[in-house]
DNA sequence: CACTCTGTTAGGTG
DNA sequence: CCACCTAACAGAGT
């Protein structure tokens, strides 16, 4: 479930395991991942012989920088993964696009249902990337204080559930953090922003910054989230974690919701 | 077996 | 501009 907390993760394993490695080999396994503009031959011809300099995120989005002043974006979808695997170990399933090193490495990204994106881009700097352009702050950046957060609140008419997905208003957030965030905070997320008090609004942002902080701590693992957390919970007969009452389904905005009627106001 | 559901997002429609 | 739907794909669950 590659939302911001599982990026994230993958943008520290890639920072651990990926930056100045000589690039020796791209394999694309899969062209229908590639951006409209990259193909296999550009990305063998850029990459091979250069190295990752650096490993960043922008909501969803990994930016991997290279020494030939290109960034490698790469977008999970729902099933995308990065795989990272030594010399002589298995190659991991769904493979889709493999940067090998020079020391027999490898650097996959996996995706089981092709929905995400490999592109390339002749550039050093993101904001001129389009899909990363047209994102709205990074959720946990200090600089996205309260005031900024209200004011996207205040000024459009949707529901909690929908506004936190909404990329371009903020980046990086999906359906199940959306859903945790709206559980810790006893909102219901189909409440529109119209009608959230002052302190319900104090309340979403406090857990949004909560949430997904600990959950990139927990390594973005659903198995050990804390018993508080909905997110195990989050299914056909799942019980709330605060009452143990019956978790509620709703389709908001065209996606599954989940949330506790009880507790969610 | 057949049908429904799923973490995302671009693109189309009315 | 907005709300809503679908496609892209593959597997798990009912």
């Amino acid at each position: 479930m590659p939302e911001l907390p599982d990026v994230e993760v993958r943008r520290r394993l890639i920072q651990e395991t990926s930056l100045n490695k000589e690039i020796k080999k791209v394999s694309v396994l899969e062209k229908r991942i590639l951006g409209n503009e990259t193909t296999p031959s550009i990305l063998s011809r850029e990459l091979c012989g250069s190295i990752f300099l650096s490993a960043n995120r922008r909501g969803k989005y990994l930016l991997l920088s290279t020494s030939k002043k290109n960034t490698l974006l790469l977008h999970l979808g729902m099933t995308g993964d990065i795989i990272f695997v030594k010399k002589g170990e298995e190659k991991p399933k769904w493979s889709r696009v493999e940067f090998y090193f020079a020391n027999g490495s490898c650097l996959h990204y996996t995706n089981m249902r092709l929905i995400g994106k490999v592109a390339l881009f002749k550039t050093t700097n993101p904001s001129s990337i389009p899909d990363i352009a047209k994102l709205g702050p990074e959720p946990l950046e200090r600089s996205f204080t309260f005031k900024k957060f209200e004011k996207i609140v205040k000024s459009h008419s949707t529901t909690i559930h929908q506004l936190l997905m909404e990329q371009e208003l903020i980046a990086g957030i999906g359906n199940i953090y959306s859903d945790e965030i709206a559980f810790q905070a006893g909102v219901r997320p189909d409440k529109n922003t119209k009608s959230l008090t002052e302190e319900e609004i104090r309340q979403v942002y406090k857990k949004m910054k909560w949430v997904l902080r600990v959950a990139i701590e927990l390594g973005a693992e659903l198995d050990p989230y804390p018993r508080r957390f909905l997110i195990p919970n989050r299914d056909r007969k799942g019980l709330c974690p605060r009452d143990s009452n019956k978790i509620m389904k709703k389709t908001i905005g065209g996606r599954s919701s989940y949330f506790c009627p009880l507790c969610q106001k």
